[in-house]
DNA sequence: CGATACTGCTTACCT
DNA sequence: ACAGGTAAGCAGTATCGC
């Protein structure tokens, strides 16, 4: 395999890890991986001191080292609740709970500190956060990498729930930390064990650091060349600061000019894509269309950019107003139909640089520049979302409306096309179309060539399914094709159920759809085993994300602020449970499993597979009374929807 | 009084 | 520190029928 790009700047570097104690902050062990396979971990066996000494040098080997977690971290000053930007008389009461996020530079800058002796790191900070560098030499911390939105979208496809080591490691690279054990175990583990938790950290780092033979730090490395900020830089900063510098530039160069709308920063929504309704029903020869990369053909289509919109220039020409029906514009926020107008005479800074961006694109791919085009991907995809976002300092709510606005144009003359054509629409999200039994390939082709002749948009055929599932819901269908099952939005695949309910769903949908055999059986006996107490506690765990500290939750009584409460879990952590009956507990949830409450697993059961019963014709009034759970009441939008093709069960 | 409907908050998902 | 659209679950509260 070629050698990456992103590997001649790294040239020899380190991977590092260090252990401290959670409350005194004193330095426990260190380990560092090089990239060429040599391991080192050192112990605080005598002296915190002679800890900290060998960490230094073993540092200062090497021009580059990654981290995990390593070079951040947060202080998130909370006494009593009120947020006061945690000055020193805070930190020198004694009430003071400071609840912060520690990082492997600032406790080795801390522990230089307290022990007075030199010190490598130097601190910045910025409001609560502190960053930590190493001058004159170069640090990358990996988990601000994979931290990326963008990272784990358009890279890992989600993979990945937390983002914690452990977590990343074991969806990447099918293996974790040290037996499973987190930080707090590390005292309790032999010498010879503590050597190989620490170790195994600074491998699991290290061997992320390469994945894919470094396909994200080399796509960083590309988008480094392409917006011309620092390679380490690129590492920790995210799409705003991106396509912010690369508008800069444009402006230096003199070609475009400065933003001329200014907008309040108060993060209203705007109105985004259409999305169709569904006709519930069970299809068999159902063809996806997919307009390609919609929201960057319509900012290049119709010029849309912070330097076109509502210009200075284009006032009073009549050319210049947006020509969209008033339907259109029905619930946007920023945009109306007299009051926007596009610029005529200059192309804007985004599009122009999009086309450049698609054109380099197709090239690299030609030439197997795996990394520049995959950097070029997201630049593309990244840009109109960014436009939306309150602070970016080229933020215009006009042209994210005006994008989305032309998304739902392009929908809805892709749909008239589609019927004129005589093909029956039975669902589509932003820039697709569901098909059912369409006319014959040549329409289809007939189709595809008017969408480019009328809207100038590629459609591509995304999906051919044998058999669809379609449910009452948006955005939940499941579709057979070529022999694989895709389950999209549903319950069964989502990462908050427990496995038992996942997977009894999952069998129940392969039973039917593929396997073409009566799922009640399976059903069942998932129901009565249930009942009888013999499913496998595991497999009943329940698990939430937190999306804040347990403190910071708006509402305190919801699921996640008291659990996370009562196991004292932070921000991004996951906390574990079992559903319980809050008659007979106290409490909806528990952490024992003794207190499990069979009734609502059922129910859980129940409310996923319910509608794919009824929509393949199974009786499920009768079903619910036999496993003695309740029927629930679904909106129905079928418009008289006949179902065709029953099942073949 | 208890069941039911509605609302707000939250997570996780889709494009 | 890219976006909005959507379903579903929980907890609390208003509302309805008895």
């Amino acid at each position: 395999m070629k050698l990456p790009k992103v590997c001649q700047i790294l040239g020899e570097y380190v991977a590092f890890d260090f252990e401290w104690d959670n409350t005194t902050h004193i330095m426990l062990a260190a380990s560092f991986v090089n990239n060429l396979g040599s391991k080192k971990v050192y112990l605080n066996s005598h002296s915190e001191i002679a800890l900290l000494e060998n960490i230094k040098a073993e540092l200062l080997e090497y021009s580059w080292s990654i981290g995990w977690n390593s070079n951040t971290s947060f202080e998130n000053n909370n006494n009593g609740g009120t947020s006061n930007g945690g000055n020193l008389n805070d930190i020198a009461n004694d009430n003071f709970i400071a609840d912060d996020v520690q990082c492997d530079l600032g406790v080795l800058y801390e522990r230089c500190e307290t022990n007075g002796i030199d010190n490598i790191i130097f601190k910045s900070q910025k409001g609560s956060r502190a960053y930590y560098s190493i001058p004159g030499l170069y640090h990358i911390d990996l988990y601000q990498v994979y931290n990326k939105q963008m990272v784990q979208n358009t890279i890992y496809n989600r993979a990945y729930r937390t983002h914690k080591l452990d977590d990343v490691s074991k969806a990447l690279l099918r293996h974790g930390k040290f037996k499973g054990l987190g930080g707090k175990d590390f005292l309790k583990l032999s010498i010879k064990d503590r050597k190989k938790y620490s170790l195994r950290d600074s491998e699991l780092v290290m061997e992320l650091s390469k994945h894919s033979n470094f396909e994200v730090l080399d796509a960083m490395l590309a988008i480094s060349e392409i917006t011309g900020l620092d390679f380490e830089r690129v590492c920790r900063t995210n799409l705003t600061t991106w396509w912010g510098v690369l508008f800069d530039q444009m402006i230096q160069n003199g070609e475009c000019p400065e933003p001329f709308n200014t907008f309040d920063r108060e993060s209203v929504k705007y109105k985004g894509a259409l999305v169709l309704d569904p006709k519930q029903g069970l299809y068999h020869n159902t063809v996806v269309v997919d307009a390609a990369s919609l929201y960057p053909t319509v900012s290049i289509h119709s010029n849309l950019s912070f330097d076109t919109v509502n210009c200075k220039c284009c006032k009073n020409n009549s050319r210049a107003k947006v020509k969209l029906n008033d339907t259109f514009f029905k619930g946007c926020k920023f945009i109306s139909k007299n009051k926007c107008w596009i610029c005529q005479k200059r192309e804007g800074a985004f599009p122009k640089k999009l086309k450049i961006f698609r054109h380099e694109r197709l090239q690299q791919k030609k030439l197997g520049n795996g990394a520049k085009q995959l950097a070029l991907k997201i630049l593309i995809n990244g840009g109109y979302g960014v436009f939306g976002h309150t602070k970016f300092s080229y933020y215009n709510p006009m042209v994210a409306e005006l994008v989305t606005t032309y998304g739902r144009y392009t929908l809805t003359k892709m749909q008239d096309i589609a019927k004129k054509l005589g093909f029956h629409i039975i669902y589509g999200d932003t820039d697709s179309l569901f098909l059912n039994n369409p006319p014959s390939k040549i329409t289809l082709s007939k189709f595809q060539k008017l969408c480019k002749e009328k809207l100038d948009i590629e459609n591509e055929e995304k999906n051919t399914y044998n058999t669809l599932i379609l449910s009452a819901g948006k955005k939940h269908y499941i579709g057979y094709e070529n022999g694989l099952v895709a389950i999209v939005g549903y319950e069964g695949k989502k990462n908050d159920r427990c496995e038992f309910v996942k997977e009894t769903f999952n069998g129940l949908i392969n039973s039917i759809i593929k396997n073409n055999t009566n799922p009640i059986p399976a059903l069942e006996k998932a129901m009565y085993t249930l009942e009888s107490g013999k499913v496998d506690p595991k497999l009943l765990k329940k698990s939430i994300r937190l999306g804040q500290n347990p403190k910071d939750y708006k509402s305190q009584t919801c699921q996640a602020a008291k659990i996370g409460r009562a196991v004292g879990a932070k921000k991004g952590e996951l906390v574990e449970y079992f559903d319980s009956n809050i008659k007979k507990t106290g409490r909806s949830w528990s952490k024992n499993y003794r207190h499990i409450d069979i009734s609502k697993y059922k129910q859980s059961l129940w409310n996923s597979v319910s509608e794919v019963l009824e929509i393949t014709k199974y009786p499920v009034n009768e079903l619910a009374e036999k496993f003695d759970v309740r029927t629930i009441k679904r909106k129905n939008n079928n418009d008289g929807h006949v179902m065709q093709n029953l099942p073949a069960v």
